[in-house]
DNA sequence: TGCTTTTACGAAAACGTTATAGCAGCAATT
DNA sequence: AATTGCTGCTATAACGTTTTCGTAAAAGCA
């Protein structure tokens, strides 16, 4: 900048207010500082122009996970709004672990960041940590999907309850007498949610809820494989699975694969996945999917109108999606 | 810092040192510090530190997309050597786009990262750009997978012709007498490797190679399908299919369907992918997968160690991992 | 005309670090 | 006893911006 301002004989505060098009700058001194600076491809070094300025133009978005097409979709929809509006996103993935989550949160005190994304990983041990990272910094924060459901955050969530429920009531239009919820042994809000949607949908249509129709699965897929396939041998075995978690949904067909159950004649299936492959499955799943990409949108986009106007930095705004039931083979 | 300094009695530049754990300091100061500045939670400001030390633990990667296992996978490793290694990363996606990767590389000349790691997107009409950029900014960069072949950078790759190599031997004694190669239609270091891979195998066992055992597949998933549908429609069709991409073998599987082709009667496949599901499929996959993680792990490994010791600045070291052949039903 | 206001710019002080150079005080060497 | 060399610390000048304040000149107004 400085030598820029030499060539044009001009001073350093002119050419920044120049290049930050403020109106103390004539029209015609802004077009000398522009087009000589693009000559000399000059960029501003943001650490120089954030460490005045005490903000910047870089995000971060935590995520249990990426290997997973919800959570890849959603980064996906972020990345569209944060390129389009020149910021710069750092991902961070805290695979489950509350621990690192932690960590991380710690972290990003040190004001690397303007603005936050967060998908929390299970457990429900305690929310505090995002709360004491609002007090320390009081950076906007914005949650998707898994969403702390006790604190006071804007959210972009789905309709985790009535999807639940019509995909539930599906099952049993289908024939299902016996359908399971299969879920997560940690609770969370979504988890929550479309439980409730499940029973609901039971007592509804005439089903007596009783709590073997919850499966707990947990993280060890070999584990979760033996969990069902023990409960798949019982005599009154169910003949519905609702799998409320992607991978979830494949357990089931390995599980049904494996004791000869046929899909969806003995046993019929609905996911919670986003899976491209779902239709080529054997049978094709039928699936309830949620609009990650859109939740990525909307929650970046929430995130940065937050972050620029400061009028909207009291909202505790819920934006609700709705999921897509597909119907296909396996029910 | 100026806090800390003053309520210990000591100099803003020896609490500097000292939280540096520099050689200069004593040791009993050092604890005295270390132990005040966690008791205010006390962390230094990255963009006042980077902006004097010119530098940064901030790295980014730019990838073709995410929503897809390889990528995923890749960026899952990297992280997790950032990680552990306390460095920041960004994540740019171009989406095939080369005009994005120009833009984002260009944005990346400001200086706010330390060094770079990129899988280019498709298309080869010139690499110029990555040459620029390093010109401009002397900084380390890494290329894992889609690797420019002409520049002179470090990269991470697989062993791409041995194992097409393998993958079309073992079609072929699998009984394919006309397999078929399913490819890009721009070319890129991976493919070009991949089907001299596949062209040696038909050579070598005695099968004559000609132009349309290529099939050159889009971007675009319907165009791609009724490329397919047509091929296999004839009477003389393929009875073998490697699919260099992931998504080719999915779209394989569903002109098969729909000709009513049986595999691996009719067609054997082998498709080249990190899908999760490959093993539920109908028939289950056989698959060439890519070591992701650990190239994602090597890149950032490489690129951090570049970044550290300016001894490894001039490294153009090709780290060969092997992809892994695994065989299902399909063939 | 004399007065105030506006316009367009410049000087200089931040922002929060780190690196360089310097300087006591003390020990070791000659 | 004089020199040299450590050790542990401080003062200060950067790093490259932005912002506040000040001020000439031009413009507006009576």
């Amino acid at each position: 900048m400085i030598q820029l301002a030499k060539e044009l004989g001009l001073s350093v505060s002119t050419v920044s207010k120049a290049l930050g098009d403020s109106h103390e700058i004539s029209a015609s001194t802004k077009k000398r500082v522009l087009e000589l600076a693009k000559k000399y491809k000059y960029k501003p070094n943001p650490f120089a122009s954030n460490l005045r300025k005490k903000k910047g133009k870089q995000i971060a978005v935590i995520i249990p996970d990426i290997v997973n097409n919800f959570f890849a979709l959603a980064v996906d929809g972020i990345e569209s709004v944060t390129m389009s509006k020149h910021y710069d996103t750092f991902i961070y993935l805290t695979h489950e672990n509350l621990e690192r989550e932690k960590a991380v949160l710690e972290h990003l005190e040190n004001g690397l960041i303007s603005g936050l994304i967060i998908s929390v990983s299970t457990g429900r041990e305690g929310y505090s940590h995002f709360q004491d990272f609002y007090e320390t910094t009081k950076l906007p924060l914005v949650f998707f999907d898994r969403v702390p459901d006790l604190l006071q955050f804007p959210k972009v969530i789905t309709n985790n309850y009535e999807s639940s429920y019509e995909a539930t009531a599906r099952l049993i239009k289908a024939g299902s007498k016996r359908p399971v919820l299969v879920t997560t042994t940690e609770p969370m809000y979504t988890s929550v949610e479309r439980r409730r949607g499940f029973q609901d949908a039971l007592e509804k249509n005439g089903i007596g809820f009783s709590d073997e129709m919850i499966i707990h699965c947990t993280d060890d897929m070999d584990l979760n494989y033996s969990i069902m396939r023990k409960i798949f041998s019982q005599k009154k075995r169910p003949d519905g699975i609702f799998a409320s978690i992607e991978k979830y949904a494949i357990t089931s067909y390995q599980v049904c694969k494996d004791l000869k159950l046929v899909i969806p004649k003995d046993v019929r299936v609905i996911g919670m996945t986003n899976l491209r492959t779902a239709a080529l499955l054997n049978p094709s799943l039928s699936t309830l999917a949620q609009p990650a990409f859109d939740m990525g949108k909307e929650a970046a986009g929430l995130l940065i109108k937050m972050i620029e106007k400061k009028s909207y930095a009291a909202a505790n705004e819920i934006i609700v999606l709705p999921n897509e039931l597909t119907i296909r083979d396996s029910i």
